[in-house]
Formats: C-alpha cells, structure tokens, sequence
DNA sequence: CGTCGCGTTGAACCTCATCAAGACAGGTGG
DNA sequence: CCACCTGTCTTGATGAGGTTCAACGCGACG
C-alpha cells in the first residue's frame, strides 16, 4: 500500500517547484532542502496519508494526485473539510496540538514529499525564508477557510458548486491545466460533504447548469461552456427578479 | 476615537499573560518581547481595529474586551467570520497576502496589545520558541475554522447554536469566568450570521431551548441549567422523535 | 452476467428564510 | 418629564429550497 523511495528527484529540479518552494533561495539553502526532503511517499487510491489523533510528525507536499481531507466525530460522521492537488501542503493542522484534527485520503494514485517538521524547524532556524514561507502557506490556509466558511454561511446551492467550479479550475490553471476543462477526481458525495449539501442536490444543481448550457458534465469531466455565466452563478445574490424594491408602495 | 497609549503594563508582569505569551522564556527574552509591544489601542465599541486589503502591519492580543471579524464581499454582504475575545490574536488572516483579508470591529470597549509584524518577525529569529508560538497560534485557527466549518456543513440550527454556546463557554472559562453563565457582547444577528442562520432563526432557537429549561435567557445573558443536555443538542443527530422508524407502514 | 458503487431523477416532507407586526429598552429632543 | 425614535428582539404565517426516501440506469469488475 504505502511504499516508501529514496527520493530520485530532488527539490531543486522538481517540476513544480514553483508551487512548493519560496523563491529567491541560494543555492547552498536549496542544497540543505534538497537533503532535508529525502523520502517520497506512493499513495494509492483510496489510502489514508495521515489519521486524525496520531502525532504530527510530518507536513506533506503533493508531487502528483489529489487528496481530501475530512474531519470526523466522535459520532463517526465526516465531513469533507479540503480538497488538495498537486504543489499544495498537508498537515497544517497538525501543528497546534501536535497530533493531525483530519484525516487525509488519496482521491488518485498520487506521490508526497515528506516534510519532517523537526528537520524542517531546524533548517527553518537558519533559512529564514522558509520560515516565513510556512507561515505564509498557514495564513493562505486560513484565508481559504474563511473562503469557505462564507459559500457554507451564506450562499445557495447553485452559488456553491459554481464558486467550487471556479475555485479548482483557477488552482489547476496555475498548474498549467486548461483553465475551461476539470477532471473531478471526487465523488457527487464527497463534492456535497464539502459544500454542505447532498449528493442529490449537486447532481441535481449539475444538471441544472448543464440544461442552461453553461457546463457540460460527463460523468465526472466538466467542461465549462459560459465562464461568464458561471461566474455571475457564484457571485448570485439575486438574478432571479426584481433589481429594485417593488411592493412596498406607502403613502407617506 | 482611537487612543494610543505609551502601555503603562508590561507583557511579563500582564495578568493574563499565560493566554498571549509562550512558557518558558528566560527573564532576557521575557524583557525583549516587553520591548517590542509599546503600543497599547483602546477601541470602544463599534470601532473598527482594521481593514480587509489595508497593509498588514501588525497583529493584535486583546488585553480586554471582544471582537468580531467579518468577511465582506464586493457586493457589500458581510458575514462574521469569528469572535475574539481577550487572550486571543486577531490579524493573521493578514500574513498570506501583506493585508488583511477580514475587518475587526470591537463588540465593546476594548484594550488591544499591538504587536508590529517586523519586530516580531526580527525578535522571533533570536527567540525561536516565540515563532513556534506563533505557528501553533495559527494552526489553531485552522483548527477552529474547520471546526466552524463542520458546524455549517452539516448541523442543524439548534446544535448550531447550541455548539456556539458551548465554544463561548469553554474559552470563557478558561479565562476563569462561571462556566455556566454568559454575557453576549453580539446581537442575534450577528450570531446568525457566524452560524449561517437568519436572526429570527437564532432568536426562536433560544426561545426552544428557553422552553425546555436547558438555558435562561434574559436578553444577552445566558445561564445554562442543564449542561448535559446542550451537549446532546450540539451532538444531536436525532433526539426529538422516533429512534425506530415509525410511520414507514408497508404491507411488503 | 450478476453485483456493487456511483449518478440521475422523481415525489413528499421539513427546516429554515422571508415577510410582517409588535414589544421593549435606551437615547434624544421638545 | 413625556413623546418619539431607533435598534434590537420576539413571535406568527407562509412558502421555497434542500433533504429524504425511493427507484432506476449505467459502467466496472470479478
């Protein structure tokens, strides 16, 4: 299931080093995180990377693949709390307590960077940059969680899948994917876990889109057919009627 | 309106330096940390602290008082992203983009450290367990916006609310205050609007649970009279009927 | 070829938003 | 001091949006 290599890529020729490493480093500190990044992990489909509870003892860059996180509860319902793909950093959460809150599972066969926070924290002592670097990722983090917590707090259902459309498809176009194509890699149900909805209501909301022709979906390969469209979905306050406040004739 | 004031207490001699500070510093670094935060901010109620796309210059410990942070969106909506109350750190939000990306607006009059980004960041490379403090502060956040997260995907009104109590409850208690009493600095729509639900919703959600004699609400104060069974209603899957489906009646 | 996971679609129900009216408290001005 | 106003909260009536339950289609896989 989980197997482990000597890295054979290293850091500093990675593909998509951009994504993961802060920029403007010499090449003496890259040689000290190319030797700090030392092992790679395969995760298959479906394989858990990290469990909520155990300790943290490692963040985890994604090389290839795409993951999910989800929070459980005692009561053993789960909810989907991030999705993540290549160039993004796991296991944020871990370091307030020292043990992760999530859990993470492969959505795809994907490969990890293993980041162990000791080794990180002292090459962080000297290269100060990383330092801020892992800061800054952790801020992001917060800032999409609050992204998040506005679609859940106070958007409709059509609002939400639209603003989860635009939101993957602009993470996959910093990757140099098409920016009008996505491949879901998630179910309907986990799609709806993370909105806040069943899985009925997307595949409903789905072929709603679809009818107006402003995706079309195949199975899990959407294609975006009036961006514009889709964005006036995702910013939606009301489009159905009435601009201006009819109905409420006073006579003063 | 905003007074800044040449701070009069310092951080080591503070009274609820165990909420801000890390443990274990040495008297030294105990003097520098005193050093760095000079300012000390009153805001009085309604007061903004500050301001989604201003510069991020600094973080901010309440030493009194309380605060909301709130998303705004183009379109002028706002949702409240969090409440702070003393001990805890606004401004990190700001990190990822140098601004901040919420407002802060006092809930009452209030006394906030301020804590300058460059200092901190120049201090924390001397004092390393000052930046491990920070991060963990951080990842806390994460944390407790998933947390929030969880409560928006998938709760219904009363555990909603019930669980916002319980959150409020337990942060105030460890700030030494009764456990089971509680002053609400925010209004009924402001708590809607954290939880996702209108003010009617939250207004009569207190009301049912006045009437079943779990809480005593006297306008913005609460007394909780039965804690065991708020805890149910913010765990709460189903309570209110049938543990075995009733009314299902086939012939097969 | 049957089974299983996933997705779609329909119908009934339910929770919560919306609209509306009124109570109450605190503050202001006459 | 009272009248008035404004902001906040409560409560009721109504309906829409989304959940729930159920049936079915489809492709993958053993």
């Amino acid at each position: 299931m989980l197997e482990l290599h000597r890295i054979e890529t290293t850091c500093s020729s990675c593909r998509i080093r951009d994504l993961c490493m802060p920029v403007g480093l010499s090449t003496t500190q890259m040689k000290q995180i190319d030797n700090m990044v030392s092992t790679r992990l395969k995760i298959e489909r479906g394989e858990m990377l990290y469990q909520v509870n155990r300790p943290f003892k490692s963040l985890y860059a994604i090389r290839t693949g795409c993951f999910k996180t989800t929070i459980s509860r005692p009561d053993g319902r789960e909810q989907v709390a991030n999705f993540y793909v290549s160039g993004e950093l796991l296991g944020l959460d871990g370091i307030a307590s020292n043990q992760y809150t999530c859990n993470a599972y492969a959505l795809e066969d994907s490969e990890v960077c293993v980041l162990h926070v000791q080794q990180l924290n002292d090459l962080a002592m000297d290269v100060h940059v990383l330092q801020q670097h892992v800061q800054r990722i952790m801020s992001h983090e917060i800032v999409n969680d609050k992204e998040h917590l506005f679609l859940l707090g106070s958007m409709k259902s059509d609002a939400r899948l639209a603003s989860f459309l635009i939101n993957l498809l602009t993470r996959l176009a910093a990757r140099g994917q098409a920016k009008d194509e996505l491949l879901l890699r998630m179910t309907r149900e986990e799609i709806g876990s993370y909105l806040g909805l069943t899985l009925e209501t997307v595949s409903r909301t789905f072929s709603a889109m679809a009818k107006k022709d402003i995706i079309a979906v195949d199975s899990r390969s959407i294609k975006v057919l009036q961006p514009q469209l889709l964005h006036d979905m995702a910013e939606h306050h009301e489009q159905p009627h009435c601009q201006q406040p009819v109905l409420t004739a006073h006579a003063p």
